[in-house]
DNA sequence: TGAGGGTCTGGACAAACGTTCAAACTCTTC
DNA sequence: GAAGAGTTTGAACGTTTGTCCAGACCCTCA
């Protein structure tokens, strides 16, 4: 099993680096698998299929199955946290920021559904092993953050970021399911839900 | 491969009921095997080693697995439906309605955890196969249906059953996973947060 | 007390799975 | 162009999985 040179050299840097790169591809591919099949029906043919490798290199990069799918979780976190960001920083100023926001959220519906569908799967397998559970507790605990930090922004620093965030989500997830199984247009009645729950949370006064 | 007896005798009726009833305790085994270990790590042989039988009489009660799981979905929906019925018997007719109803629900949390977690597993894997897809559609349509059946009840017959149930079922299953995972005081909180939810959807006024 | 239909078993099977490994290959460096 | 480190392969291994089946078992009647 020949490793990486992890010597300080220039050399060993050059080849380190272009290992890593090689590791995130490896796992963008499995990325792709499992929002693709889900948690529990995709496997390392597969996965190595999908990237256009044999089996034998996945462990060659990979210690075993469970790094690979930590890895996973954990590149989803990073692009979870990117993509919202990306939706608050795509709001402007002007106009009602509440529709901007269910707009870029019904965009990535769009663009991103086979990895959000692949998030809802990771979360829940997280009820019965822990192998990721902190990670995920971790991104929801970012997007309620996330959710807070606007709410900061606009005004209403009292609303509870993590309540409201379950509940868009929800409303998220139920559209998602929609937009994935059906051809029935699902836009505007999710643009319509999800502001009529985002304008009732924030009708709430300040709890005294 | 022996079949049960079909004959319209009295003999052969007495002999398919008890097939049919070792049927149900065999289907009520592979719930408490899947509320366990989740669908993902469920295989054939814990569920015939928790319903105490062997690997064979799986196979010959049922065709397949998938026809055992279809079956497993299908009791399901009717102990949900007759825990959520139950529920909203319960709720008296004075006192608080929503303090009674979120007492309720935080006791199926403390005693019927492992099911509702089972529940919102098999919910995901319906976005992957569609082997469930509808009947959970189903299931999630009902408890919608009962929710506005229930806000008829109040007077409240403008407010949409599906939104709500789709914002309380977030802070429900929420707090299912803390009551689940965390040894810390959760009913406290969770019944909060419901109420908070619930009396917010409710002051939602009629729709023009 | 046999006969016979229904039940149950434990082993066998092929397929699929994660993992391992020797050998072949690629690329850089001297 | 030889050497060597890093990479990739495809076959092979041991397990686990769903499925199948011949035979043993149980129970009920004639």
């Amino acid at each position: 099993m020949a490793r990486v040179s992890s010597e300080k050299t220039k050399v060993g840097q050059k080849v380190a680096q272009k290992h890593a790169n090689k590791k995130t591809a490896l796992v963008d591919a499995a990325l792709t698998t499992l929002s693709r099949l889900g948690y529990s029906q995709t496997n390392l043919r597969m996965i190595a299929s999908d990237a256009g490798v044999s089996l034998g290199t996945i462990h060659y990069y990979f210690e075993d199955k469970d790094e690979l799918l930590r890895l996973c979780v954990a590149r989803i976190k990073d692009d979870f946290s990117n993509l919202i960001r990306n939706v608050f920083g795509s709001v402007g100023e002007g106009g009602d920021i509440g529709e901007q926001l269910a707009e870029a959220l019904a965009d990535t519906i769009e663009d991103n559904g086979a990895t959000h569908r692949l998030w809802y799967d990771l979360r829940t397998q997280a009820m019965f092993v822990d192998t990721f559970r902190d990670e995920v507790a971790r991104i929801e605990q970012e997007m309620s953050a996330l959710l807070e930090g606007y709410f900061k922004q606009v005004g209403a620093s009292h609303l509870d970021g993590k309540l409201v965030y379950l509940q868009l989500d929800a409303i998220f997830r139920h559209w998602l399911v929609k937009a994935l199984t059906e051809t029935s247009e699902w836009r505007a009645p999710f643009k319509q839900e999800f502001l009529k729950v985002l304008n009732s949370a924030m009708m709430v006064p300040p709890s005294v």
